[in-house]
DNA sequence: TTGACTTATATGTCTAGACATATAATCGTA
DNA sequence: TACGATTATATGTCTAGACATATAAGTCAA
């Protein structure tokens, strides 16, 4: 999306105009609640059709800047920092990003019929079978984080026969299920001592919980739940510029 | 973004071709690398100009479902799960959400000249005044998060004369600074002995934390780290479709 | 003052064209 | 075969119109 441009290129007339509206509203020179000049006046400053500004408030309505409001006109809106994109990076890409070497390791797989608790887990009612899989994820040989993860196999059928010793199943699905929805939920809990064995803490360290649960039109996929160390993982969220 | 549509009101020409695309990808018709028909050839299925269909491809590409190349085509793109729309509400909103009652009391409030420590934290490095302040939220009367903020009086200088002793100064921010952007740093910590007597909770229990700098076109405006007792607050993060 | 009706207007969507531009594919040459 | 030049084409942007529609504002009657 809006990148920062270096000045060289020319951007095009509609990127233009959003970039100026997007500068006044930042630099408070439009402040919440201001009415943005009607289209015919933007059509008359730039000297361009309809379309071209119409385009461009679009994308800033999209972006939650603005507000259109028919036969009132634009106004500014008020900043929602309620809502900041998270980016939950692929953990090999992750850890390769930061120039560490990634190692992976199953620690157990299991294919079972799908238990109460598991059913409650992939909110599925069927009875069916299950892979369940444990694996850790580690940076320079030191762990990253323990994936604890449940496959529905009436929806993934192959993954009966996957070879997840080498191949993380985080990975293997990405490759495997054309396209899914997910909901992540953030928690914190304090290490037991299982987890503080398989991430090499101290029993009661703090660690940081994220659950995704991925559904693809309306069939359950996968429930996973990702353990971190509290105090060396943190998650970041920008608002806005997305 | 793309609601349940009941059926009974009619979508414009260029959100229905969307909403069919967008089904056939969430379905696996057209798994990730399939090529999207091309927009001359929508033109066609749909009796429309090709503008109306290039309204509808690029929402899908800014939605990030599809990649579009020219001369190549449009693509359908690989679910990449690691970018999720993170709703971080204010705290009174998503309190009375709950249908709780909202409760809000000030702790401590300090006008002072920047620390090295408030500069470092603010990512400022001019000397300058800062106000610091404490203060807990509560859902019926229990404890729900308690807020540690730094402002920089230099970029926000009405702050020093505001009256936090009833208004968070969250919601008094939101209404006297224009447009803010914001990063978000989410991470785990075990409650201090000071942290477990102000949210009510045993030394050693686990609390989420969220860090947020906030700052207007480069200049700082505030620093607030929020604890929430870690087993009973959850962030949702929901992918697409935000 | 209040409520119902009318009107003006800004945005929402759409058309049938146009030229620009990046690049995949082809062709020609060393 | 390898590489450079050419060409074809799908997307990117833009225009000068059009009609639809929601709604703020004005009008008028009870």
């Amino acid at each position: 999306m809006s990148l920062a441009t270096d000045g060289t290129d020319k951007p095009t007339l509609y990127k233009r105009i959003r970039a100026d509206i997007e500068q006044r509203i930042l630099t408070g020179e439009w402040p919440p609640g201001h009415r943005i000049p009607f289209e015919h006046e933007l059509v008359a400053r730039y000297g361009c059709s309809r379309m071209t500004v119409n385009k461009a408030l679009s994308e800033l309505a999209q972006a939650d800047l603005i507000e259109r409001r028919r036969r009132a006109g634009s106004f500014v809106r008020r900043p929602q920092h309620q809502s900041a994109v998270l980016k939950i990076a692929d953990i090999r890409a992750e850890i390769t990003a930061l120039g560490r070497s990634y190692g992976y390791e199953l620690i157990g797989r299991k294919l079972r019929a799908a238990t109460a608790a598991d059913r409650e887990r992939l909110g599925i009612k069927k009875a069916g079978k299950v892979v369940a899989i444990a694996c850790r994820h580690s940076a320079d040989n030191v762990p990253f984080a323990v994936e604890d993860r449940l496959i529905d196999l009436a929806s993934v059928p192959n993954a009966a026969t996957a070879d997840f010793s080498r191949e993380p199943p985080g990975s293997w699905l990405l490759h495997h299920v054309p396209w899914t929805e997910a909901e992540h939920t953030i928690s914190a809990i304090v290490a037991d001592d299982r987890t503080a064995e398989a991430l090499d803490i101290a029993v009661g360290a703090p660690c940081l919980v994220i659950d995704r649960y991925t559904w693809r039109s309306a069939r359950t996929i996968t429930a996973v739940r990702l353990l971190y160390p509290g105090d060396s993982h943190r998650l970041v969220a920008r608002f806005k510029g997305g």
